[in-house]
DNA sequence: TACGCCTGACGACGCGTGTAGTCAAGCGTC
DNA sequence: GACGCTTGACTACACGCGTCGTCAGGCGTA
């Protein structure tokens, strides 16, 4: 299930387009490459390769080709966080809490999903 | 203060050798290199392009070379943490709560700072 | 009909990074 | 003094990814 692997820049625009699919390719271009100062043919050749990389499927509607996510960006993003935890940070995950705590800046619902997770983790340490 | 970009496994590398520090180029080939499946010419290559680029510093002990790093890894690290999430997530730290809540695998220690790190925001929240 | 714009496809290039081979020097051992 | 192991430095290569130019087709409008 572990498909090619994906570039920092092609996951924020597979994440960027889960937002808005479906999405032609202009769309992304005006949105997502204005953003990040990319011409249309850098963005255009990030959603074909994540389309032959099977990140992305296609469905030709009025002339134009729409993009939108095959299994959503939440598998791909797992993948990219955990390769970038084992990987980088040998499986710690103390610098990424060292990180959110010295940044200190989190909306309401980060907060909520920390609680949730602490508390989480607190039960589920419990039980075993 | 930032200096030259880092890749993954450098980065990986760079806080394998704080651990160690400071150590010659053969103990890490035998440790690190032994662990990834590196051959020792590529450990050196790599210490030797992290030294170039300012992230460590190394001094000759009985002919041979000891590396340590400069800064420690504290500000490489962070730094990479923050670019990940900004430039991969957009900025979002949901991924990564819910990647962790999924792995469902933390150390009593990780707990630890996560409760705080929880408590600390909700009270500079409740400052703001 | 001719022109121009949007879209799609392809090819291409550069750089960073991961990976390694190889050669020369130092130092201990036979 | 010759041999061999460890160490250092240089060189090299491949691949992924970010980035873009350009060409061809379709469709609307003057």
């Amino acid at each position: 299930m572990s498909r090619p692997t994906i570039g920092d820049q092609e996951l924020a625009l597979l994440r960027h387009l889960a937002k808005h699919q479906p999405a032609s390719v202009g769309e992304i271009a005006a949105s997502f490459g204005e953003i990040h100062g990319l011409a249309r043919s850098t963005v255009l050749t990030m959603m074909e390769r994540l389309r032959t990389k099977g990140y992305l499927k296609r469905r030709q509607a009025q002339g134009v080709y729409r993009y939108s996510t095959t299994t959503g960006p939440g598998e791909a993003t797992r993948n990219a966080v955990g390769q970038f935890v084992e990987k980088t940070l040998s499986g710690s995950v103390s610098p990424f809490v060292a990180w959110m705590a010295e940044r200190g800046e989190v909306s309401d619902d980060e907060l909520a999903e920390l609680q949730a997770l602490v508390a989480q983790l607190e039960t589920t340490r419990r039980e075993s």
